[in-house]
DNA sequence: GCAACTATTGAACATCAGTCAATAAGCCTC
DNA sequence: GAGGCTTATTGACTGATGTTCAATAGTTGC
């Protein structure tokens, strides 16, 4: 076994399964999908083809467990930084891009992989994509205030368009590092404000939402 | 020959590509690219496996060329649509809109295959994908008059991440169509005016441009 | 130490992408 | 109409890759 460290023999399930998640994300941000065989996979972590396919029903099976990762983790980065119930909108909205960008910036290889787009159209990366949007459009209606009333297909398409933005300035960002982080943000919290505007959502809190702020000079 | 046309037993070169071409959308567009076996495209063209590989080197090669029609065709469809030098900015702007959207709703698998993410990473879908946008950025800059002054890095990024908006909100109104088509178009046009405001341009074009509107009721 | 459970293996198998020598279709000239 | 030339077309074959599975080995509990 010349790949495979000695002390491992053996592992427990639950740990062999996260290494071989972990080693995934790196894997398959660094190789198309197609040029990554499942040899090359085993010998990277040490196994056979046979333990993969104890772990993982498929190949695809374990590129979708390593999207999913990838996707929980950017949801929990985010979540952590919001869960403030003291702060006003604005102020956790800015926390929520922060966490974010962070993320962006530290796991630029994970973000790559959760977003960036492959060959052909699959079913279950198109959930896991499209339920990663979701989750970010009702947490920020929660968060905005936007939950109980004026929601509607109107604001779930601005907020979800508004997630798509952020989605692609972040990979532009990551590739080309052009302007600061500062001002990127600034940019995607003046347009989510605007596209909320856009959508003339009258209830109170959008009102307090939308209180005029000083443009990025 | 189960599945070829009697008359037609040898086509010419361009009148053989073009055909694959056609059929190759719509098939990756109706299953995944790995589901759909390169003998499963043989028989629906009507032909041997080994004449695909006359015209397309590999399977991706194929997938590839697929997609990049589909990009010229988008391109297209909206580029006849604003070529007019005689109408204001914002008019340019709502007749590209309205093409676009013609196109998302026309072709919609065609939409579809260019831009629902799949497995994996492939460097040359990314560099069809990121054309296209790239195509509309500089297309945006300059049809709204910001290709002479004020145009930098921040703009791009702008104009790059409402290209994403518009991209997120058209697949969502596509498979789920809940408000009217124009209502998408206009929240897409505010959207665009917002965003370049955030991104403070301050030349006369784009205080033009950025004259209000009002909002949709 | 033995039994039971299960992680692990690697050879075998199945499938699929890709190859290539041979054939057939179509055009042009005589 | 026949023959020659070009090249579209074919289908059997090959090799690579994904997947399977009987056998083995590691670990735990008694």
């Amino acid at each position: 076994m010349p790949g495979r460290a000695p002390n491992k023999r053996r592992l427990g399930v639950d740990e062999r399964r996260a290494e071989l998640l972990e080693l995934g994300l790196e894997l398959f941000a660094a190789a198309s999908y197609e040029t990554l065989s499942i040899d090359a996979i085993a010998r990277a972590a040490g196994i056979s083809k046979g333990l993969l396919y104890h772990y993982f029903p498929s190949k695809r099976d374990y590129y979708t467990a390593t999207v999913r990762l990838a996707a929980d983790r950017l949801l929990n980065a985010t979540l952590e930084a919001t869960e403030s119930d003291e702060l006003p909108p604005l102020e956790l909205l800015q926390r929520g891009l922060s966490a974010y960008l962070d993320f962006v910036e530290r796991h630029g290889q994970t973000y790559a992989t959760l977003l960036r787009t492959g060959i052909g159209t699959d079913p279950e990366i198109l959930t896991v994509i499209e339920g990663t949007r979701d989750a970010f459009v009702d947490r920020l209606a929660e968060r905005l205030g936007l939950g109980h009333e004026g929601q509607g297909p109107l604001l779930r398409l601005a907020l979800r368009g508004w997630v798509g933005f952020v989605e692609v300035t972040s990979l532009s960002w990551l590739s080309e590092n052009t302007i600061s982080r500062e001002v990127l943000a600034e940019l995607m919290s003046e347009t989510l404000v605007a596209t909320l505007s856009a959508a003339s959502l009258k209830s109170p809190q959008v009102t307090d939402l939308l209180t005029p702020d000083s443009s990025i000079e």
